[in-house]
DNA sequence: CGGTTTGTTGATTTAAATCAAAAAAGGTGG
DNA sequence: CCACCTTTTTTGATTTAAATCAACAAACCG
């Protein structure tokens, strides 16, 4: 982990109380039962939140990308860990500092419940994708990851084992369902992790939920 | 739908504002899309939260009861549907009227926060659950209604339909996972929806989840 | 280049869905 | 209270989607 200088364009109501971290490819940010210290924001790279199952198992539960908040607890205790999926620098927000603040701000008050909100929209959204077959699920994966880049190309930045608890898939399903969306012209796979989807291949699946879900 | 007097006791910053209303059963709250006027605390019954997909399925994203409050929604939509389990009676509370509190009472602002915040945890919590077996499934549900009602014999008030809607099973299994859980003495299924749990043989089940995620 | 990790493909097993039928509970009206 | 009908639940047989087991291939890495 390395520190820098703190953040001084401050766009919003929190980000310039934050210090620059960077993490190394695998590194852990926090574990679940660490006290909740600070909030953290993406800059560049990627993270995994997960929570640990018996017997190895973990289910990834979100991916964060550049912009995206996490670690937000209301509790004293992170109940989830996180990682860093590559080499990422974040912006740590002192939690204590923001509680102090929106007693006052309530600006900042309505901005962290924003940011509960939306991950609230986020885990309902995924826990109805696990109501769903395979293929449906990686397809809805592929365009959720368009979504974020923007692009048709799409770089797979986490391995397939990522992909797969995040899924609740078996690394070998998700290998499986690429190659059937390759196979029916859904997605082409160009070298491995590099994936450009036919969006309106893919949208027959993406129709399969409600518009509600969708977002994001 | 019936409407009687507004509340008048009021233990914490949002009930006050709050009118009381009676559903019949399987009676329609609200529905995806409506606009969301409201926020409702439970005052007796139980109320399921659902999401529609294709071809008549449904996703039972949460069951209220006696106070909790649900329907709350940051954009001016629902994003999921409400109904009816049992005959029950709300507390509807105006969301324009929070909305402009909030904005001046901090502790109002902290309450909606809190709201959101047991909603996202209780969201991730059964996440976690639908990446677990169907005996697994049902074993926490159980669990999860023991807590509720603070009693060995459970009600399970509202039909299989919608426990496998929840769990992500079909009847026949939820069917089968409660025999099962009979044969193997963790329960005793009395008559038909009266279940009593033996909390510690359920437990062994209920080892196999993150300490985090037992709560609530 | 060899060794390690990561991903794909194939064969087999398995948990849960589906299909099908019977049994239990609930309701209605005589 | 009982006969009749509907709804809900249970149980059994079969199918199926995904997991697991096993081997191989491709990328990555010193």
């Amino acid at each position: 982990m390395r520190r820098s200088t703190s953040s001084k364009g401050a766009e919003n109501p929190i980000d310039a109380v934050g210090a620059r971290i960077s993490f190394a490819h695998n590194e852990v940010i926090f574990q679940a039962g660490q006290p909740s210290e600070h909030i953290y924001k993406v800059e560049v790279g990627c993270i995994r939140a997960y929570s640990k199952l018996r017997g190895n198992r973990r289910v990834d539960l979100a991916f964060y990308f550049p912009g995206d908040y996490f670690g937000f607890e209301t509790r004293d205790k992170h109940s989830i860990s996180a990682e860093a999926v590559v080499s990422t620098t974040l912006l740590a927000i002192s939690a204590m500092t923001l509680l102090a603040r929106s007693a006052t701000d309530v600006a900042v008050a309505r901005y962290m419940l924003d940011i509960t909100s939306r991950e609230l929209t986020r885990a309902q959204k995924y826990r109805l994708l696990l109501h769903r077959s395979a293929d449906e699920r990686v397809a809805q994966f592929l365009l959720a990851m368009k979504k974020r880049c923007c692009r048709n190309e799409i770089e797979l930045i986490m391995p397939r084992r990522d992909i797969g608890d995040h899924l609740n898939l078996s690394i070998e399903s998700v290998s499986r369902s690429l190659t059937r969306l390759h196979n029916s012209n859904a997605i082409t796979l160009e070298k491995w992790r590099y994936v450009t989807v036919n969006f309106d291949r893919l949208s027959i699946l993406k129709s399969n939920f409600p518009a509600s879900a969708v977002s994001s």
